[in-house]
RNA sequence: GGGCCUGUAGCUCAGUGGUAGAGCAGUGGGCUUUUAACCCAUUGGUCGUGGGUUCGAUCCCCACCGGGCCCA
């Protein structure tokens, strides 16, 4: 806050928490302490990593002569005290790992200062490293400082939280006390460093485009609206990446990638997010196929880079009330080559051998949807029909890694119709788990086309407000030449939550975006 | 958007039409090899919010807010 919206009144909204019967005593303690010295310090002493210094300690008792007096300082969060009388022992934890600490009364002259000490606390630590009778690898403290006093209660480590309020809104509790939440940041950032690798490594370069595009498109979704202050004017949040990347083929750079946020103003739930992370890439001189191999590229890379998380086993969900099962216990392999199966194909086999081809009529569409049990309304365009019935019908049976291959035109105006059949596009979708985890064109390049399938779908004559507007900028941008290109857009929290076998969308993304408390 | 479940101490959870309990955490005490330490004592709650029924509501009813699951 800065000084000038500092006012009484805001002041006053401050909770005071001084008073809170858990506080009260911290504050206490934190008093006493900041009277012997500051328990906060800006610095502390070269200290080492705990699992440095436990490794040290393995290595120097594996030497024939037997362990040496081992020093060492380290620093981190005390999560546990164990008092026996006049010796306590605790659990001191960085981020590295976690080792215990021996305090003795006989030893330390502040000893009894430790009662101001409480788990929470962050300590720094010097002694000498020992294994005791039960063979827990120990430092025996020489000396001690608090570098960090904490005046709130230091989650149970007996009872993780399981609240899922608490658990997403204030996530760094959520952190402390959950190791397998710790784990889950960091396996996301090391998915995210891999797949960043990959593509550089693949000749891609990397880029940065706008969050707020003069027309928000590449993919059907209502945007958010904010405003310019300066510029007077409405402006869109991002959808997709892909219109800004294709003008970038066209300005004749190299392949390129975005790893970005997008936003899409729709529902929340287990698989929906307002914001989530795309990785869209373009390559020139490449079409769908070419794409499709590059994506088994990138899971083989991640594979090598993370064996633990090549294949990844999935729990069977029942229902609470009725006991059914909704999905059984399954292993999915992420390692390449995937299955690859036509969208045609898949209908005939999972959707009652529906043929798009022999429907001519939305009626007789929904018609036949409603015959295999799938809703439907009459307002929606071919495109949704054929999507809702894919959904529903095949989609749940697509668990290990499976390209659906070759799209109908409807519904799909960026990609490029095949050759010898111009009622489907060079279109893949990857689906893993029953889930869409990618999608991809061989992107269309022909100016001609692409204005006319973009004015049909306007035209399509059914009012739908996740359709976006013409982009007459990247019609513009395509009329001077982009290149044969392939194309695909990455859902990286949907692949987070398939490597780290997330149920939830929320999980994987460390602040989510939740309803207002009250 | 609809259906079902749910909200009680800091955390995990019991419970009853007569305003509440456990374990852990906290506080005090004991204990020099503990490690979800243990033993003794003890503090702590507008029972999600607002209405209604009732002599009396945390419990029953309604609405709202948050969370979960399923469906859309």
């Amino acid at each position: 806050m800065t000084n000038s919206e500092s006012t009484d009144e805001s002041t006053d909204s401050i909770t005071d928490i001084s008073s809170d019967r858990l506080v009260a005593p911290r504050l206490e303690q934190r008093k006493k302490l900041a009277d012997l010295g500051d328990p906060y310090p800006a610095r502390v002493q070269n200290t080492q990593l705990i699992a440095g210094a436990r490794a040290t300690f393995d290595e120097s008792e594996n030497v024939p002569s037997g362990p040496k007096q081992l020093e060492t300082i380290v620093a981190g969060r005390l999560t546990g005290m164990r008092r026996a009388g006049g010796m306590i022992f605790s659990d001191l934890r960085d981020y590295s790992g976690e080792i215990q600490i021996q305090f003795k009364s006989d030893e330390l002259d502040d000893f009894e200062q430790l009662s101001l000490v409480a788990a929470g606390d962050f300590l720094e630590i010097s002694g000498v490293l020992f294994r005791t009778k039960r063979g827990e690898v120990t430092i025996g403290c020489n000396s001690w400082r608090v570098i960090t006093k904490s005046i709130r209660p230091f989650p149970s480590t007996k009872y993780p939280i399981v609240d899922e309020d608490i658990r997403s809104r204030q996530r760094y509790l959520d952190l402390m006390a959950n190791s397998s939440a710790r784990n889950l940041a960091i396996t996301r950032s090391r998915i995210v460093r891999s797949i960043r690798n990959f593509m550089h490594d693949r000749g891609f370069i990397e880029v940065e485009t706008s969050m707020f595009p003069d027309v928000p498109g590449g993919a059907n979704a209502r945007p958010f609206k904010t405003v310019s202050n300066a510029l007077d004017r409405e402006l869109s949040l991002r959808i997709s990446l892909e219109l800004p990347l294709k003008k970038l083929l066209v300005g004749d750079l190299p392949p390129v990638f975005e790893i970005g946020r997008v936003f899409r103003n729709e529902n929340v739930d287990r698989d929906h997010s307002p914001e989530f992370t795309m990785m869209e890439s373009y390559e020139p001189y490449t079409d769908y196929m070419g794409v499709a191999d590059m994506v088994e590229g990138m899971f083989h890379h991640i594979a090598g880079e993370m064996p633990e998380v090549g294949q990844v086993d999935l729990p069977s969900i029942t229902h609470p009330e009725s006991g059914k099962i909704l999905s059984e216990e399954r292993t999915i392999n992420l390692t390449p080559p995937f299955i690859k199966s036509t969208y045609r194909e898949l209908m005939l086999s999972f959707a009652d051998g529906f043929d798009d081809r022999n429907y001519q009529t939305n009626e007789e569409i929904i018609k036949k949807a409603r015959s295999m049990g799938v809703t439907t309304d009459n307002s929606m365009s071919r495109g949704k029909l054929l999507d809702r019935i894919f959904s529903e019908k095949v989609e749940p049976n697509l668990i290990q890694p499976t390209f659906v291959i070759d799209y109908p035109v409807d519904s799909t105006p960026l990609a490029k119709k095949k050759i010898d059949d111009h009622s489907l596009v060079e279109r893949f979708e990857l689906f893993i788990d029953g889930r869409e985890i990618a999608n991809a064109y061989s992107e269309l390049n022909d100016p001609v086309d692409q204005r006319s399938r973009m004015i049909q779908e306007q035209d399509g004559g059914i009012e739908d407000d996740e359709i976006p507007p013409i982009d007459e900028d990247f019609l513009t941008a395509i009329d001077h030449g982009m290149p044969p290109a392939g194309g695909i857009g990455l859902g990286i929290d949907r692949l987070i939550m398939l490597y780290t076998g997330s149920t939830n969308l929320r999980e994987v993304i460390l602040f989510p975006t939740l309803r207002n408390t009250d």
